[in-house]
DNA sequence: GTAATTATGTTGACAATGTTAACATAATGA
DNA sequence: TCATTATGTTAACATTGTCAACATAATTAC
């Protein structure tokens, strides 16, 4: 019906094609031509909705966090399945989400355009590092039943981070090829933070 | 003498001022016509050494990684300290070459370029990878002495590649703030290494 | 030593891209 | 109904990587 003139909700299909092909594609051959000729409308449909390319840009980063946070908080808060369980079910989800979805992963945590904005992705605040914070009480969770040492949990966290990070980067990126021995691979790493946390 | 036509060692000249550019002004502004304004060539003199711009931040990042390489290796090998201390000062010097080169540490693990060439970065190839094997070579003298379990250390030098490479990212990345706490952070990291490979 | 060949550098042009200004059309509300 | 706002289109521009044609230096063959 609104096909006429007004596309109807362009910029939400702006956000989402554009994640789509930065998945499929690659962020290089995102370009405003290809993408508006894909939702049908013309080049500079955009400006209406974005201040540029890079505006655009930050939405679909900021729609890609929001799948990672929907991939990984449940499964920390799920309160009647045990400590060490949620731990690696946490470690192997977050993991999985960086190999299914390795360019948004790469934007998220990488990319040049959030290099400015010094107020985002500030582990300290607890509003826009939620994910981080309810490792952070899984962490907590497990010090009061003796499981980890009783540490600044803040440290802890974002140690565990570091690994879980660094491992789903170094896979994204092909410096650790997943067929080889992914399943070893993850076992050493949990077991390794485990025993080095533990009490 | 060689200024009249010819440059000399353009090539030469061409990457490390691409090296310098990239890590003042950022890779996005790194345009061909502003480097060929530096070293007071015209633009498409380029061309007579790389095939490509992206040829050329490939040696770019081939220099950087040579850069990396050294910084880090000699301390692996420093056969009359102790493995224990050769562990954290080689940690310590990684994470010193990220922060002090972060535009060049992120196009040596994560740029787009690298992903095509299959080959390189492969942990398993030796000659590659000589980095990394000098550090699985200070894994296996830790195991001989006891101070490590007797597991695969190509999957414990993975593990410690990975704390380190992720802490690393999320450093330059400014997920986590240095100034906050670094060498707290650095200690905790380090230390549920060590008693996570302990035997 | 001179001519031929190769290596290296320059200039002008082109296509692709992000962006903007001027214009066009739909939706909304007084 | 009409005025205002929201949204979409078209034409043009500056920037950038790239290439072809040309120019000059260095090297080699004779």
């Amino acid at each position: 019906m609104k096909q006429a003139y007004h596309h109807g909700n362009l910029k939400e299909s702006l956000i989402a094609t554009a994640l789509e092909m930065i998945e499929q594609e690659g962020l290089e051959h995102v370009t405003l031509r290809e993408l508006t000729k894909r939702l049908g409308t013309s080049r500079s449909a955009i400006y209406r909705h974005f201040d540029s390319k890079d505006a655009l840009l930050k939405a679909v980063i900021n729609a890609g966090f929001e799948k990672l946070h929907e991939c990984i908080t449940p499964i920390l808060e799920q309160e009647h399945v045990d400590v060490l369980t949620r731990f690696e079910k946490m470690g192997r989800a977050y993991i999985n989400f960086a190999l299914n979805n390795p360019a948004i992963y790469r934007m998220i945590f990488g990319d040049e355009l959030m290099q400015e904005r010094e107020e985002s992705c500030d582990i300290n605040d607890e509003e826009q590092a939620c994910g981080f914070h309810a490792l952070v009480a899984l962490l907590i969770e497990g010090q009061e039943q003796g499981l980890f040492k009783p540490e600044d949990p803040l440290l802890q966290a974002t140690t565990v981070w570091s690994m879980i990070h660094g491992l789903s980067n170094l896979l994204i990126d092909g410096h650790i090829h997943v067929k080889d021995n992914f399943d070893a691979l993850f076992e050493m790493g949990t077991q390794t933070l485990l025993q080095g946390l533990k009490a």
